[in-house]
DNA sequence: GATGAATGAGATTTCATTCAT
DNA sequence: TATGAATGAAATCTCATTCAT
């Protein structure tokens, strides 16, 4: 892969040894995963990263700024990933598969942490999502650039807008994901790596096996 | 359409008349889809309906009933549309447009009530989404059923197993209400039909010009 | 025995026939002894008594009320009794033991009801025992009087004074009817007597062997 | 006095200086004692102590978790000093005596404890009377066994079982703190002293005047 | 930095009581 | 009489946040 998942800038800005901040935050991904936001006190982050939990507001003003914290720091790895793949010079399903790929391995790499991001965050449309519309929109806005791209040379059909094609794709990995938070479908190695392929192969490949019926309707 | 979006058979089964009951449940959805399950408190339910609030609690044990009764009054006229839809005679694309469509205008309908159930059901993990786990997995099964028969009689390809294919149509699906629900996407009669479309073309179509492409992975 | 337990003064007051009024407090009685009269909603007196809780209402001013008539209605009977038993020629140590034995009858005829006058009134010192306190030292009184009467003709020792004579022994009733509703004590045809009999022993005989021994402190 | 009736042992394993959490439950024996425990509002053990309410439940998981910790506190006191004095080389009357004089003192340093005790506690068939019906059952196994002792050295008659006679002890030991806590009978120094003789001659002396009517019954 | 005692607004829920039918 | 829908005051308990140490 071009770009690894557990890329943490926060902790290239931190100095090294025993950082409390970083501690919290990760303690608080496993606290909202566990129990999900709202039910989770701050209490909990703070037992789970065996601090006092006055400190949690010694590094953030409030619950709500750990969650944003949390979204913020990894939606730009993931804006950053996406930018990185669009500027190579490869075929437009494979710049999709690079996607997919970033974003299952996330998953892989910290389920909870991408627990955490969909269900509180880009699913919450009366809380986080909310205030953070415009940084979720970028990222559709990378991919529908990606497909509008590919719909001009002609290696994608323009049968759908490519805004359109943009939520389908990131819909359809969003519900992958949404099957392993469930416990509805299986995780491993193989079906992570399976599940890249299959995404890519429904939108790109389409379900029809005789491409005539794929008029506009 | 063959089936309408507004079937509620709720009301079958009382009496004509100022039924409270349905009245509460109506004022939920407006007050759930305003401030999320969370925020909204009793009262704001109560006011919507401009009754007592102890009246909410004559109907119904919890706020938590509320909400699973609004949810399962509607998960289950969606599985017996499914369910109908699939008896009928007609290409597996046609019944997913069918679905698709169901959906669709079931948001066109209600829009309260389906974000409701999306951003408070069936993404809610830690919460009313495991307690109806199984009830939603129906769904999914029922389209996985219409897919997979449709492989098996040659008319949509195998690249990718029911149920995958099944996930990734239901996520495009919700992905869209989703963009409607957040503001993202710009709704009216027009956009509602050519979703429907779309997201059929996306799933069956697939983006792909060249289907030579769309090897297995 | 003199007078028996089960005299129901308010009964003959009223018609023959489905008495509502006595079926909701028969009711009260085994609903207010189940779960204790807080505990105790309307709703089930009116489940007990098989009728809607809006004719408790129609009876009864308040939830309150049901329970003074409970108690006023028994203490009455109570009061009667001493009186009647008084009036007799007996030696005192008799007519302690009919007493006695009035009201372990009483809880043998119905341990809910003394059960409930107990617990709830005559040992609720911010309630009900406040608002009946002259109804109950009356019967403290009765049995004073006739401790003074024994005193004064010389069949009773004046070790102690008539009012603390009546105060332990009636205490000494209370404390075995508390037996039993704590099911501490066993219960039984030979267990009732053995207590009336125990109990008139225990304040009158006293336990020491050596009457020499009692002298005044 | 061989034990005095105002040890508080919580207070020594806590550090001194403004220890809000004794403060707090002698706030609660207060507010209880005033208004009962079902019509205390937690609200009001707070103003009472002059604390924020919140703290009430960081010290207790709940307001029965309060009464719970006066009770336990107690009557472990009582069942410790009962033990100790019947470890002591005395006439069984003198150890009654010791007993009645520490439960009556107990009242006297703090009648409003000694009221919720018995108003809220042992005579609450319902509630907390009946969780703590272990606890409150040893006081009378370690009196019964006083009393059993006594009648087998044959300084007490066998007239009554030592079940039973400790029964009535403690009845009218708490009979005597009904009519105190009920305002029925005049408290001050003399009647505390008087009373604790005056329960013991009734109990171990008798009220006969002429034994020989003592036959067992 | 680090702690956790202290605060108090605010939520759900219960249930006695009223009242239209 | 009899019913039970409707009302809303009031209580417990939670927990984000502050702050003295």
């Amino acid at each position: 892969m071009t770009s690894s998942p557990d890329t943490e800038p926060a902790r290239a800005t931190r100095p090294a040894g025993p950082d409390k901040r970083r501690l919290i935050l990760d303690a608080a991904v496993v606290a909202f995963a566990q129990r999900g936001f709202h039910a989770c006190r701050v209490s909990d982050i703070a037992d789970e990263a065996n601090v006092a939990y006055g400190l949690v507001y010694h590094y953030f003003r409030s619950k709500d700024e750990v969650l944003d914290t949390l979204f913020l720091e990894r939606w730009n790895v993931l804006l950053g990933v996406i930018t990185e793949i669009d500027r190579q010079e490869l075929p437009a399903r494979d710049k999709l598969y690079a996607i997919a790929s970033f974003i299952v391995d996330s998953y892989r790499h910290d389920p909870n942490l991408m627990k955490v991001i969909i269900v509180e965050v880009t699913r919450a449309a009366n809380s986080f999502g909310r205030t953070h519309l415009e940084t979720i929109r970028e990222a559709y806005a990378l991919i529908a650039a990606i497909v509008e791209k590919a719909q001009a040379d002609g290696s994608f059909r323009a049968a759908v807008t490519p805004g359109f094609a943009a939520l389908a794709f990131y819909g359809a990995i969003e519900q992958v994901l949404t099957g392993w938070i469930f416990d509805m479908l299986p995780r491993g190695e193989e079906e992570f790596d399976q599940a890249k392929a299959f995404i890519v192969e429904t939108i790109c490949g389409g379900l029809d096996a005789d491409r005539a019926s794929a008029r506009a309707v």
